[in-house]
DNA sequence: AGACTCGTTGACTGGCGAGTCAACGTGACT
DNA sequence: AGTCACGTTGACTCGCCAGTCAACGAGTCT
């Protein structure tokens, strides 16, 4: 069951899932046949069916893998003590980022295909949806009990605003409603974070008035 | 073409989109047949057909119609000008969360089914999409320039956190993340903007000091 | 060399469901 | 009564594609 590592042997049922992200990406899940998945895998029809129960199972595979480095990323950075609410939400938001810049596909999948089509397929996926925002929330709410951000917000209203804004951001560079360029990353960061911590208007404390 | 309103037939398009709205809320757009919906409406599945090219026409139209009443009431909200900025804002997120409320189906269906998913139809629907985001912008930009809103968060950014957050608060209520009761509606509504506008953390200025 | 395992192959099937179509009913106009 | 228009019907077709399966062959062990 486990691959062999180290044999020259290629894995393909690794294979297999990244050509998923290829094709699933460029034609959607709905709109795509196993077969096209297999043909960009380089590998036999039958062999899917080897190692998955069904198309689907594949997308599942796809997201939970990957939702699940996720989930772990912002438990480690919510234990990071050192930080402030503001920089650790910067932290979340350079990893999302930071993924859809290294793997655009599998972002994409995730978001067009899985996160808002939940309710298409098990329960499971709303679970692990549901345990990002708990991260999240975790981190606000902190804040909230020393005094950094409002108490009538609640964590877990202030959490949504938050992952709202940032998936709406990979919606828009995946949809080329905004230049997906290494600039804008950057600077997405900064601003996701500047936004939903510091808002839109002009407060009479700090605000940088960077001038452009 | 006109439907002939006074007389007691029933106009059996109507019926159809309104049958659809059901039936895609239920089962999913991908996961419903034709003949459901026509089971739905009452009506013999060969109408569905008279009135429509194909099944995804039937959503094309129910989304293309709602959202010019979204985008309608978006840009006669930008013009009330004795409004400021974040009234202007408050009135666009009630009138979105008041159309979930309504009619949570239809809501769910665009949401679910059509903004996350632009790209598999026509470039038609990810247009108008982009219409939303700037009538919102148009918002944001005349706070900036009148010194209202932060100058270093362009007007574009600062409509995707905004639409973003009113995105995700629906899609909680969607798939139960979120209670969705009358109370939670109006409070919402104030909280999306209060978070937007004002950000999370606590400001020098008037943060008011609600305790509960 | 025989036997067994198991990853791999791809032609095949089964049925599902989108879309078609020929026919029917009804109302209007002559 | 004739006929035309058109909303309406639902059985039927037909292509597609998810999922199956029998067979292959490269290892490995005896």
């Amino acid at each position: 069951m486990a691959a062999t590592a180290g044999t020259g042997a290629v894995d393909k049922r690794r294979l297999i899932l990244d050509a998923a992200i290829t094709v699933f990406a460029r034609q959607g899940f709905h709109h795509c046949r196993v077969s096209d998945v297999a043909d960009e895998a380089g590998v036999a029809y039958g062999l899917v069916y080897h190692y998955f129960d069904s198309k689907e199972e594949i997308l599942n595979e796809l997201f939970l893998e990957r939702w699940q480095i996720m989930l772990d990323a912002i438990t480690a950075i919510d234990r990071r003590d050192e930080l402030g609410p503001r920089e650790k939400l910067h932290e979340v938001a350079s990893f999302i980022i930071d993924s859809y810049r290294h793997e655009p596909d599998l972002m994409k999948v995730i978001i067009v295909e899985v996160t808002r089509a939940a309710n298409s397929f098990g329960r499971l996926h709303l679970q692990k949806i549901r345990e990002a925002y708990d991260e999240i929330a975790q981190i606000v709410e902190s804040a909230r009990r020393d005094g950094t951000f409002k108490r009538d917000i609640s964590a877990q209203f202030g959490a949504m605003c938050f992952y709202g804004a940032i998936e709406q951001l990979l919606s828009a560079w995946i949809f080329d409603l905004l230049p997906a360029t290494e600039d804008e990353f950057e600077r997405a960061k900064t601003l996701v974070v500047e936004a939903t911590c510091g808002g839109l208007e002009v407060s009479a404390s700090g605000a940088p008035a960077v001038s452009g």
